[in-house]
DNA sequence: AGCTTGAGTGAACAGCGTTAACTGTTAACG
DNA sequence: CGTTAACAGTTAACGCTGTTCACTCAAGCT
């Protein structure tokens, strides 16, 4: 039973590799059953043997997708030692932009597609959505332990509304206990870093500027003295 | 031949019409060619007299939808006089997430198409591109109005670092001749607001924030105060 | 009236995701 | 060791998609 089943986890490996090749060769549109089965000299029939659904297929995919990325930024920030825990959040910052920028069809597969969610209240158990949630979190702790290693100034309640200070308490357990103004901060980096890599990575900055990484720079500095950082300034 | 094309004109707005209910009612993967014409009580190649692909019709779609979307975006504007300009950023950005807020899948369809722009270096002459251009240009003039309304103080050279003012002052034309700082600062303000707009309308949001009312309001006093805008503040 | 143009149809093709019934091979058990 | 059951994989088919071709039919213009 051993056997079979690392041949069989061997196969699933295979058909993700093939979907992930067609993936950054076709676009998004290019990885179907069909193809990956093309791709693999199996039939269309076949691949159901491993996944329920072509949905099911895609969802694994981008679950190992978020687990890789995850764990480029996680091991990209413990080769620097643990001295300066604001380059850490620089290196992961650019660590983001550069895996984006290197595989820019799995990152349209995991950041582009548009989920309007018609379905509410639904916590969904997808395995992509349990990856996408882990990828979060190394944000998320990152911050936290910037926070208690040098606590930044933040705003104070009255410069946010009461409605603000509200919600964003309610999030303070999963921040280690930050006040709302230094949650609202680091809210307002994760915001301003994830739009930026996406409107790069989606040429939705191409129309004014060729090449965004000098302006990713100066954002990055931007906010990153927002949060108290001595970050390496854009000569 | 007059009273022809305008039957052709009308035949034509209905399909768009019908592409658009089936856009609002199933997300962009329902609009397909077939339930266009099944929706008209037509046959699939009846279509095919009017629009040369599939992809021409939601092009025509998108090219409608931006229309619509700068159509109100100005209209907004002209409402309430011409005394503050400030005031009119602030009801574009308004105007903009509310048209996002209230027509989701219309949203989706005009920003959440990730195009990774697999061939690069062709200008893209479709009319979905070109109706984009006059939507980005709304804000554009706006900005160079305000600019020469009330300047507003921007980041010195050295700040920005050599390559990024390059880059800026090179679009100085399209911004009326404001400096690559004050361009610059524009940029972050159109950056921040379409990537907070993008993240809420795409729930991306919604794992920290259940309302990002608030949130967008806040943000958007900050970036209004960087332009030296009396923005209204959160109460 | 005659001819032309154009809207619309029906049939067909290739490709898609998916299901059902069937064939071998392979592992496990009495 | 021989039987059996599970499993990988195939073939055939269904309904769906965008698209093309050949055709009909009615309206418009000369």
């Amino acid at each position: 039973m051993d056997s079979r089943d690392r041949r069989r986890a061997a196969t699933v490996a295979e058909i993700k590799a093939a979907a992930r090749r067609l993936l950054v060769s076709g676009g998004t549109a290019a990885v179907g059953l069909r193809a990956v089965a093309r791709e693999l000299g199996l039939t269309p029939p076949a691949l159901y043997r491993y996944f329920p659904s072509h949905e099911a297929l895609i969802s694994a995919l981008i679950a190992e997708l978020y687990d890789e990325l995850t764990a480029a930024l996680m091991d990209l920030q413990s080769t620097d030692g643990e001295v300066d825990l604001g380059a850490r959040l620089y290196l992961l910052a650019n660590g983001l932009r550069d895996w984006g920028l290197a595989h820019p069809a799995e990152f349209a597969l995991l950041f582009g597609t548009a989920v309007p969610s018609p379905d509410a209240e639904d916590h969904e158990e997808t395995p992509g959505h349990q990856a996408a949630m882990r990828f979060g979190s190394v944000f998320k702790e990152l911050v936290a332990q910037i926070w208690h290693w040098k606590p930044f100034p933040y705003p104070p309640d009255e410069v946010l509304g009461s409605e603000l200070v509200a919600q964003l308490t309610r999030e303070s357990e999963h921040f280690g206990g930050m006040p709302a103004g230094a949650i609202y901060l680091s809210l307002t980096y994760w915001t301003r870093l994830y739009g930026l890599i996406c409107m790069e990575i989606f040429g939705q900055l191409h129309w004014v500027l060729p090449d965004a990484a000098a302006y990713f720079e100066a954002q990055l500095f931007e906010i990153g003295q927002a949060l108290g950082l001595d970050c390496p300034a854009p000569e």
